[in-house]
DNA sequence: TTTAGTGGGTTCCGTTTTGAAACTAACACT
DNA sequence: AGTGTTAGTTTCAAAACGGAACCCACTAAA
């Protein structure tokens, strides 16, 4: 299977890849919500060269995730800003930047922090439930199928669309969720 | 700037992403948080070439994000496991797939859901402030220079190493810092 | 005791993607 | 007329990728 065929998959995080998964993409919605918009500060600021930002961007603007807007005439200039489907990213790039931090620095600490302007305090990100508002950690969280998923199976398939009907699903899905179709 | 060098920036996005933003990790990544630990199931879950597989999977084991555990001798066979600083990728995997739900889905809805078993409801998962406890969003929350950017600011580069001292760092970082820098 | 099958790779090779550098266009400024 | 800025496009070699074939150590079946 080709990279360029995932989004092809019944899974929102191979579909959300299929967007923002390339090489660099990640980095410039990063510069992003720092507020760089035009293409010279973005390449500037990640080293990426102006092919491949220029590619990038205008897959971004292709899947509504930035948009391009005039910013002066003669010459024509644009820049790119975030969507409210290119802000609704700030959460992964929240919690991303904090694993990073966690897992990843030296002794100097965090590169960059945040201020949660709502209470005042340097803050960090935690995942809290839509319901409950508890931490939802791994041992607490059990994913189970949705009717995307379930509709999928009903047609015979797995995660993939080619698996065909007859094939048996049950080594075409992870062990949870084959538990899950078990019950 | 070549991709591998990325982790060089100070920046733990960039960090994080120069060990799991590779083509197939996030998605080997969802695999295992389902419970997926073999070769062979990774691979026929994925449709990702052995080779690809192979490579992934030992860069994941360098990282200490995986880790080998034999679970058969004649012959030798070892499963990969996520490690704590595996898990702790929870976060990434549930906010990524909840934007890609949000934004991504069909009419049939969500693939998979999650249930919070502290509360025993169905539950999305949302990024709530460490300190207070309320929703951090794009709008309530400002970066600030950390430690460790503040630390390589000194030594007069900017997020990248190799910009030399005598440069202009207000345009090698974005607005919102260079703005931070002025106060 | 050959034969087939399984799990987990490695090798090879043609195709894509990438990175760096050079070049272009449309203007503004001096 | 010459120089600079922004935002690209073109070109070309190097690196990454995908698929298929091959390999090895076993186990189970005929």
């Amino acid at each position: 299977m080709r990279w360029e065929d995932i989004d092809q998959q019944v899974c929102s995080i191979a579909r959300a890849l299929s967007i923002v998964g390339d090489r660099w993409t990640l980095l410039i919605l990063r510069d992003a919500f720092l507020g760089t918009r035009r293409f010279e500060d973005f390449r500037r600021q990640l080293g990426v060269s102006r092919h491949r930002l220029t590619e990038r961007l205008n897959k971004l603007v292709e899947n509504q995730v930035l948009e391009k807007v005039q910013y002066q005439q003669r010459p024509p200039r644009y820049e790119y800003r975030l969507t409210e489907k290119g802000l609704d990213l700030h959460g992964v790039i929240l919690t991303l930047g904090d694993w990073g931090t966690r897992w990843c620095s030296d002794e100097a600490g965090a590169p960059i922090e945040y201020r949660h302007r709502t209470c005042g305090h340097k803050a960090r990100p935690v995942l809290s439930c839509s319901e409950c508002g508890e931490p939802m950690e791994p041992k607490t969280v059990t994913p189970e199928i949705g009717p995307a998923l379930q509709q999928a199976l009903d047609a015979g398939a797995g995660m993939f669309p080619e698996v065909g009907s007859e094939a048996d699903i049950s080594d075409k899905l992870p062990p949870l969720l084959v538990k899950l179709l078990a019950k």
